[in-house]
RNA sequence: GUGGGUGUGCCGUAGUGGUCAAUCGGGAUGGACUCAAAAUCCAUUAGCUUAGUGCUUACGCAGGUUCGAGUCCUGCCACCCACACCA
């Protein structure tokens, strides 16, 4: 029959809520616990696969944990925080035609979509329809845990505003400035996504040298390469260019417009004065670091719009620069069109002031001439070996001599790498020069306007880049499980590189700094350690329930339910929660914390995952630290990336009214495991239903049938269901859900047909109700709606949900049956191989000759000499000094062949008689196989018998 | 660029230094069943092949360690992820 698996998962979800299987209480505060959390998911949208993907590994984690009788908690909160949802709100009021179609994709009325402009409306919709979503997929939920965050929820709101007292206490919130990607318009930060160009591109910091003409006034350059500050040979200006002359920080700078303006959001005092032309600039000479004056030469190549739009020149590793020196000194016209003495100019020469290797001391020289560049037209290979230059001078170059004195500290032999910091303090610190940032690329805001990068005063920071903090995350760290291991490496680097975090902003949804109400904490900020909250939210989402208010929550009542700090006496004083309630929440939280479990996508290593250790070690005591994380790789479908352009973008809601609950599961989580990326497989579906639809049948018509008497065969069955157990159980553990399906679903089918065969269709009932019990049970955290219906069909009553986790007889596990099976698997392949070398096309008899009886105990003998040693010679030495002389010759040419190949050999220990036995126990499988007489033949002087082997018969087929 | 991960047959995947020409699923081909199709079942799916149950190449590329390498080491190449105020 067909399973209609819609109406199975409807079944059986009306059961579960109706028994209350799935809800979470706390009765006995002994028993073993294990509380699962996965990220909350963001509530822009409905879920969709990705989502599926990754929830499908604490669900299946949680079900199997319930079943080895854990009390398990698995919670589920929806996110609304931060500005995505704000941006899309707005997208909806101004009827932006992607955002319409997005929201009318997920089934939402034209009329209502218009909603969906107040940003309130997206927290009132969607939470609830992905609660709805989550049931729909029997996902184990209890639904009274579940919230939503934003300062819309009160309780949440005053949890989050403790949690950011505690870090402000210990000195880990701190204000600074701050470079942000900035639209003038909006006035307000612009994040990758509120951008229409520029995605990914980031401030990029330079440094502003000044040089000083004998006026008093000031020539900018920008540089990301203040390490060659010793080298500069001239400036070079755009003659036919307009400057902009301006007061910068009381003195007089000449720069390009661009600049001018970003200093001034930047947080610099810039007042425009008057434009300037470059050419009156032409042949004066600047004041340089280290006592030095250079000339300022006119140059076209100049970009007027990047950096300054002028530059200063140093030709020895810069190719750009040299080859420009170069051409002027061959270009006696310029020259003279701006009154320069052209021997002069000829005089200027590349200073040395880094060795790189193998580029010498002038390594722009040596670039241009490895690439055979003539002139400054040739762009392309230019702009290549730019940056090829830039890598090797970073990495590999050391300053030479020029770098001894001049600065706080010696740098001559120093790296590049190491010395670059120290150079750009000291010339900030003398006055030379000082921090600018400029975007890395052309960044565009959704309002069309251009961005520049703005310097935000009165920042809030979350100091993560902390000595102190780090040691005690890296603490955290190694205590920590992480699934797989080989990303620990990954976790490690990034708790060093995490530097501080603006940890607030101006705009978005969000609970508010409670010690400076202007800003809102930031949605990854306010994410870190919620998982304490939601193990009392039952009870803070539903007060009514319990007879009390949260409207007066404070830092008090979180003080002592999460840090066993103050009395409860007190918090119920000042908060209204009366003891009882309180001494409760605070039983539970230290029931279910810490987590035990937290997964998501590989993309919230570097901030939500690192955020969540870093401030679980600043509030919490050692006892409370997370406990392991696991990672997934990202989802694909059909190979390829999923995406809304590419037309191959599902809601979870779409596959599910399509398929199924159950066959979406097992789809899911057959797509992939470890932290490679996941191939969703749309063809899998089909598979799936066919595998079950099979299944179900099957246990339908076999349980409870079958012979009673137990043969060899039947021993080895039993052997293969308890290896299946130990094996998908160690599975699920280590968090291989793809493998535990392989084991539990594909494997014991194969071994489950190969034990039919074998006992032609006339199963042990024993072993065939173990089977199907087992099988049953290992399914039931992937498939669970499927897996109830057909413990029904076999016990009637009671839920496989509940039931207890097989566990393996260790004893009944006999890798020694498998030598059997092998052998015969192999004699019906060799015969086949040999009926097709000798064409025939269906025997008339087959003969299997066993290897004369010397030959068990050479083969013995040789894998005790193969362990000691490799040579031929000396194997033989000693095998010729026993009595297996006689068999001299033979061996002789058997040794050397399997020393070279080793899988000739048996590969367990194996007896002549047993090999007989085995041969005589099986021979009827062999004879119906082939449609012919089988027989065993003990005649060591038969010709087909001297190529037989142990664990190899000679065959004859007649 | 930096850090991390991964590269296996037509496709997707498994793979503790020796039973690996390689697991499992899919696809393809041939056969059985059928009036036919689907489903199911069986076989084949690197190349060669003489009753030799054999041989030769193969696990991104190139070297190395080892008696022995898909598995260990080194160097290349390719792909994926992250790189910040964005969830």
């Amino acid at each position: 029959m067909t399973i209609n698996f819609k109406d199975i998962e409807k079944k059986w979800q009306a059961a579960w809520e109706k028994n209350k299987v799935f809800q979470v209480e706390v009765d006995d505060y002994q028993k073993k616990k294990f509380y699962l959390t996965t990220p909350y998911p963001y509530m822009s949208g409905l879920l969709h696969l990705g989502h599926l993907f990754t929830y499908m590994a604490p669900e299946t984690l949680a079900r199997f944990k319930r079943m080895q009788g854990h009390n398990v908690l698995f919670k589920y909160g929806f996110h609304c925080t931060g500005t995505p949802i704000v941006a899309a709100a707005k997208k909806v009021a101004e009827k932006e035609p992607k955002q319409i179609a997005a929201l009318e994709k997920m089934g939402i009325s034209k009329e209502e979509i218009l909603k969906f402009s107040e940003p309130e409306h997206w927290i009132q919709y969607f939470p609830k329809e992905t609660l709805r979503d989550i049931k729909s997929m029997g996902f184990v939920v209890d639904e009274r845990y579940t919230f939503i965050t934003t300062s819309l929820n009160k309780p949440y709101d005053a949890f989050i505003k403790w949690q950011f007292n505690k870090l402000k206490e210990k000195g880990y919130a701190k204000k600074g400035k701050h470079p942000v990607v900035w639209c003038p318009k909006d006035n307000a930060p612009t994040g990758d996504h509120a951008r229409s160009e520029g995605e990914g591109e980031t401030p990029q910091e330079y440094l502003l040298f000044k040089h000083k003409l004998e006026d008093g006034r000031y020539l900018i350059t920008a540089t990301l390469r203040p390490d060659t500050v010793m080298g500069t040979t001239n400036l070079y200006m755009n003659p036919e260019a307009k400057y902009t002359e301006a007061e910068v920080n009381g003195e007089k700078w000449v720069l390009n417009d661009n600049c001018a303006k970003n200093l001034k959001e930047q947080g610099h005092e810039v007042n425009i004065i008057e434009k300037v032309s470059g050419k009156e600039f032409i042949g004066k000479k600047v004041e340089e670091f280290g006592n030095r004056k250079v000339i300022i030469l006119p140059a076209t190549f100049l970009d007027l719009d990047f950096g300054t739009g002028l530059v200063h020149s140093v030709p020895s590793d810069s190719t750009d620069d040299l080859i420009a020196l170069r051409d002027l000194q061959k270009d006696e016209t310029t020259c003279e069109k701006y009154g320069l003495d052209i021997n002069e100019i000829k005089k200027i020469q590349p200073i040395p002031v880094l060795n790189t290797p193998g580029l010498g001391n002038i390594a722009a020289e040596a670039m241009l001439k490895k690439y055979n560049i003539k002139s400054q037209n040739e762009r392309e290979k230019l702009e290549k070996i730019k940056k090829e230059l830039y890598k090797l001078s970073h990495f590999t170059a050391t300053l030479n001599e020029k770098y001894k004195e001049n600065f706080s500290e010696n740098l001559e032999g120093k790296r590049v790498e190491e010395a670059k910091e120290i150079i750009s303090n000291d010339l900030i610190k003398g006055g030379w020069a000082l921090k600018y940032y400029e975007l890395s690329g052309k960044v565009v805001c959704r309002c069309l306007t251009e961005c520049i990068v703005k310097m935000v005063e009165n920042q809030w920071f979350l100091e993560y880049n902390d000595k102190k903090w780090k040691e005690v995350a890296h603490e955290c760290l190694d205590s920590m499980k992480i699934y797989p291991e080989v990303l620990r490496k990954q976790f490690d680097y990034v708790l060093d590189w995490l530097h501080r975090w603006a940890c607030a902003r101006e705009l978005g949804l969000g609970t508010r700094l409670p010690w400076d109400e202007n800003w809102v904490i930031e949605s990854l900020s306010d994410s870190t350690i919620q998982m304490a909250y939601n193990t009392i939210s039952k009870y803070l989402e539903h007060p009514e329930e319990y007879g009390f208010s949260v409207d007066q929550l404070n830092d008090e009542f979180f003080d002592y339910v999460h840090l066993n700090k103050g009395t409860a006496e007190k918090v119920e004083a000042s908060t209204g929660v009366p003891i009882k309630m309180i001494e409760t929440m605070k039983k539970d939280f230290e029931y279910w914390y810490p987590f035990d479990f937290r997964n998501s996508a590989k993309d919230l290593i570097q901030n939500h995952l690192a955020f969540c250790i870093f401030n679980h070690t600043a509030i919490f005591p050692k006892e409370h630290w997370p406990k392991s994380f696991m990672i997934n790789g990202r989802i694909m479908i059909n190979n390829e990336k999923m995406s809304k352009s590419k037309g191959n973008f599902f809601t979870m809601r779409e596959l599910h009214d399509k398929h199924g609950a159950d066959i979406i599961r097992l789809t899911a989580s057959n797509a992939g495991e470890g932290s490679d990326d996941a191939n969703y497989d749309m063809g899998f579906h089909d598979i799936a239903k066919r595998k079950l639809n099979e299944l179900y049948d099957f246990v339908k018509e076999n349980y409870n049938k079958g012979r009673t008497d137990k043969l060899l065969i039947d021993q080895w069955f039993e052997s293969k269901i308890n290896e299946t157990i130990g094996k998908t159980t160690i599975a699920f553990e280590n968090m291989q859900f793809k493998s535990a399906i392989q084991f539990s679903l594909l494997d014991l089918q194969r071994h489950l047909k190969w034990y039919l065969k074998r006992t032609k269709d006339q199963p042990n009932k024993e072993l065939i109700n173990l089977l199907i019990e087992t099988q049953i049970k290992l399914l039931a955290p992937v498939i669970p709606h499927f897996c109830e219906e057909c413990w029904e069909l076999i016990k009637g009553k009671e839920f496989v949900s509940n039931a207890a986790w097989p566990e393996a007889n260790q004893e009944a596990i006999k890798p020694e049956l498998d030598l059997g099976e092998e052998l015969l698997k192999n004699n019906i392949s060799d015969i086949r191989e040999v009926m097709k070398l000798a064409k025939i096309d269906q025997p008339k008899a087959i003969k299997l000759f066993v290897a004369a009886d010397w030959k068990y105990g050479f083969v013995e003998k040789f894998k005790e000499l193969i362990k000691e040693t490799r040579n031929p010679g000396e194997i033989l030495k000693t095998l010729m000094q026993s009595e297996l002389k006689q068999h001299g010759k033979d061996i002789s040419k058997l040794v050397p062949a399997l020393i070279k190949d080793q899988s000739k050999l048996p590969a367990k220990e194996l007896t002549k008689k047993n090999e007989i036995a085995a041969l005589e126990e099986s021979k009827g499988l062999i004879a119906e196989e082939f449609g012919c007489s089988v027989e065993v033949v003990i005649d060591s002087d038969h010709n087909k018998a001297k190529s037989a082997m142990p664990g190899k018969v000679g065959i004859l087929v007649e």
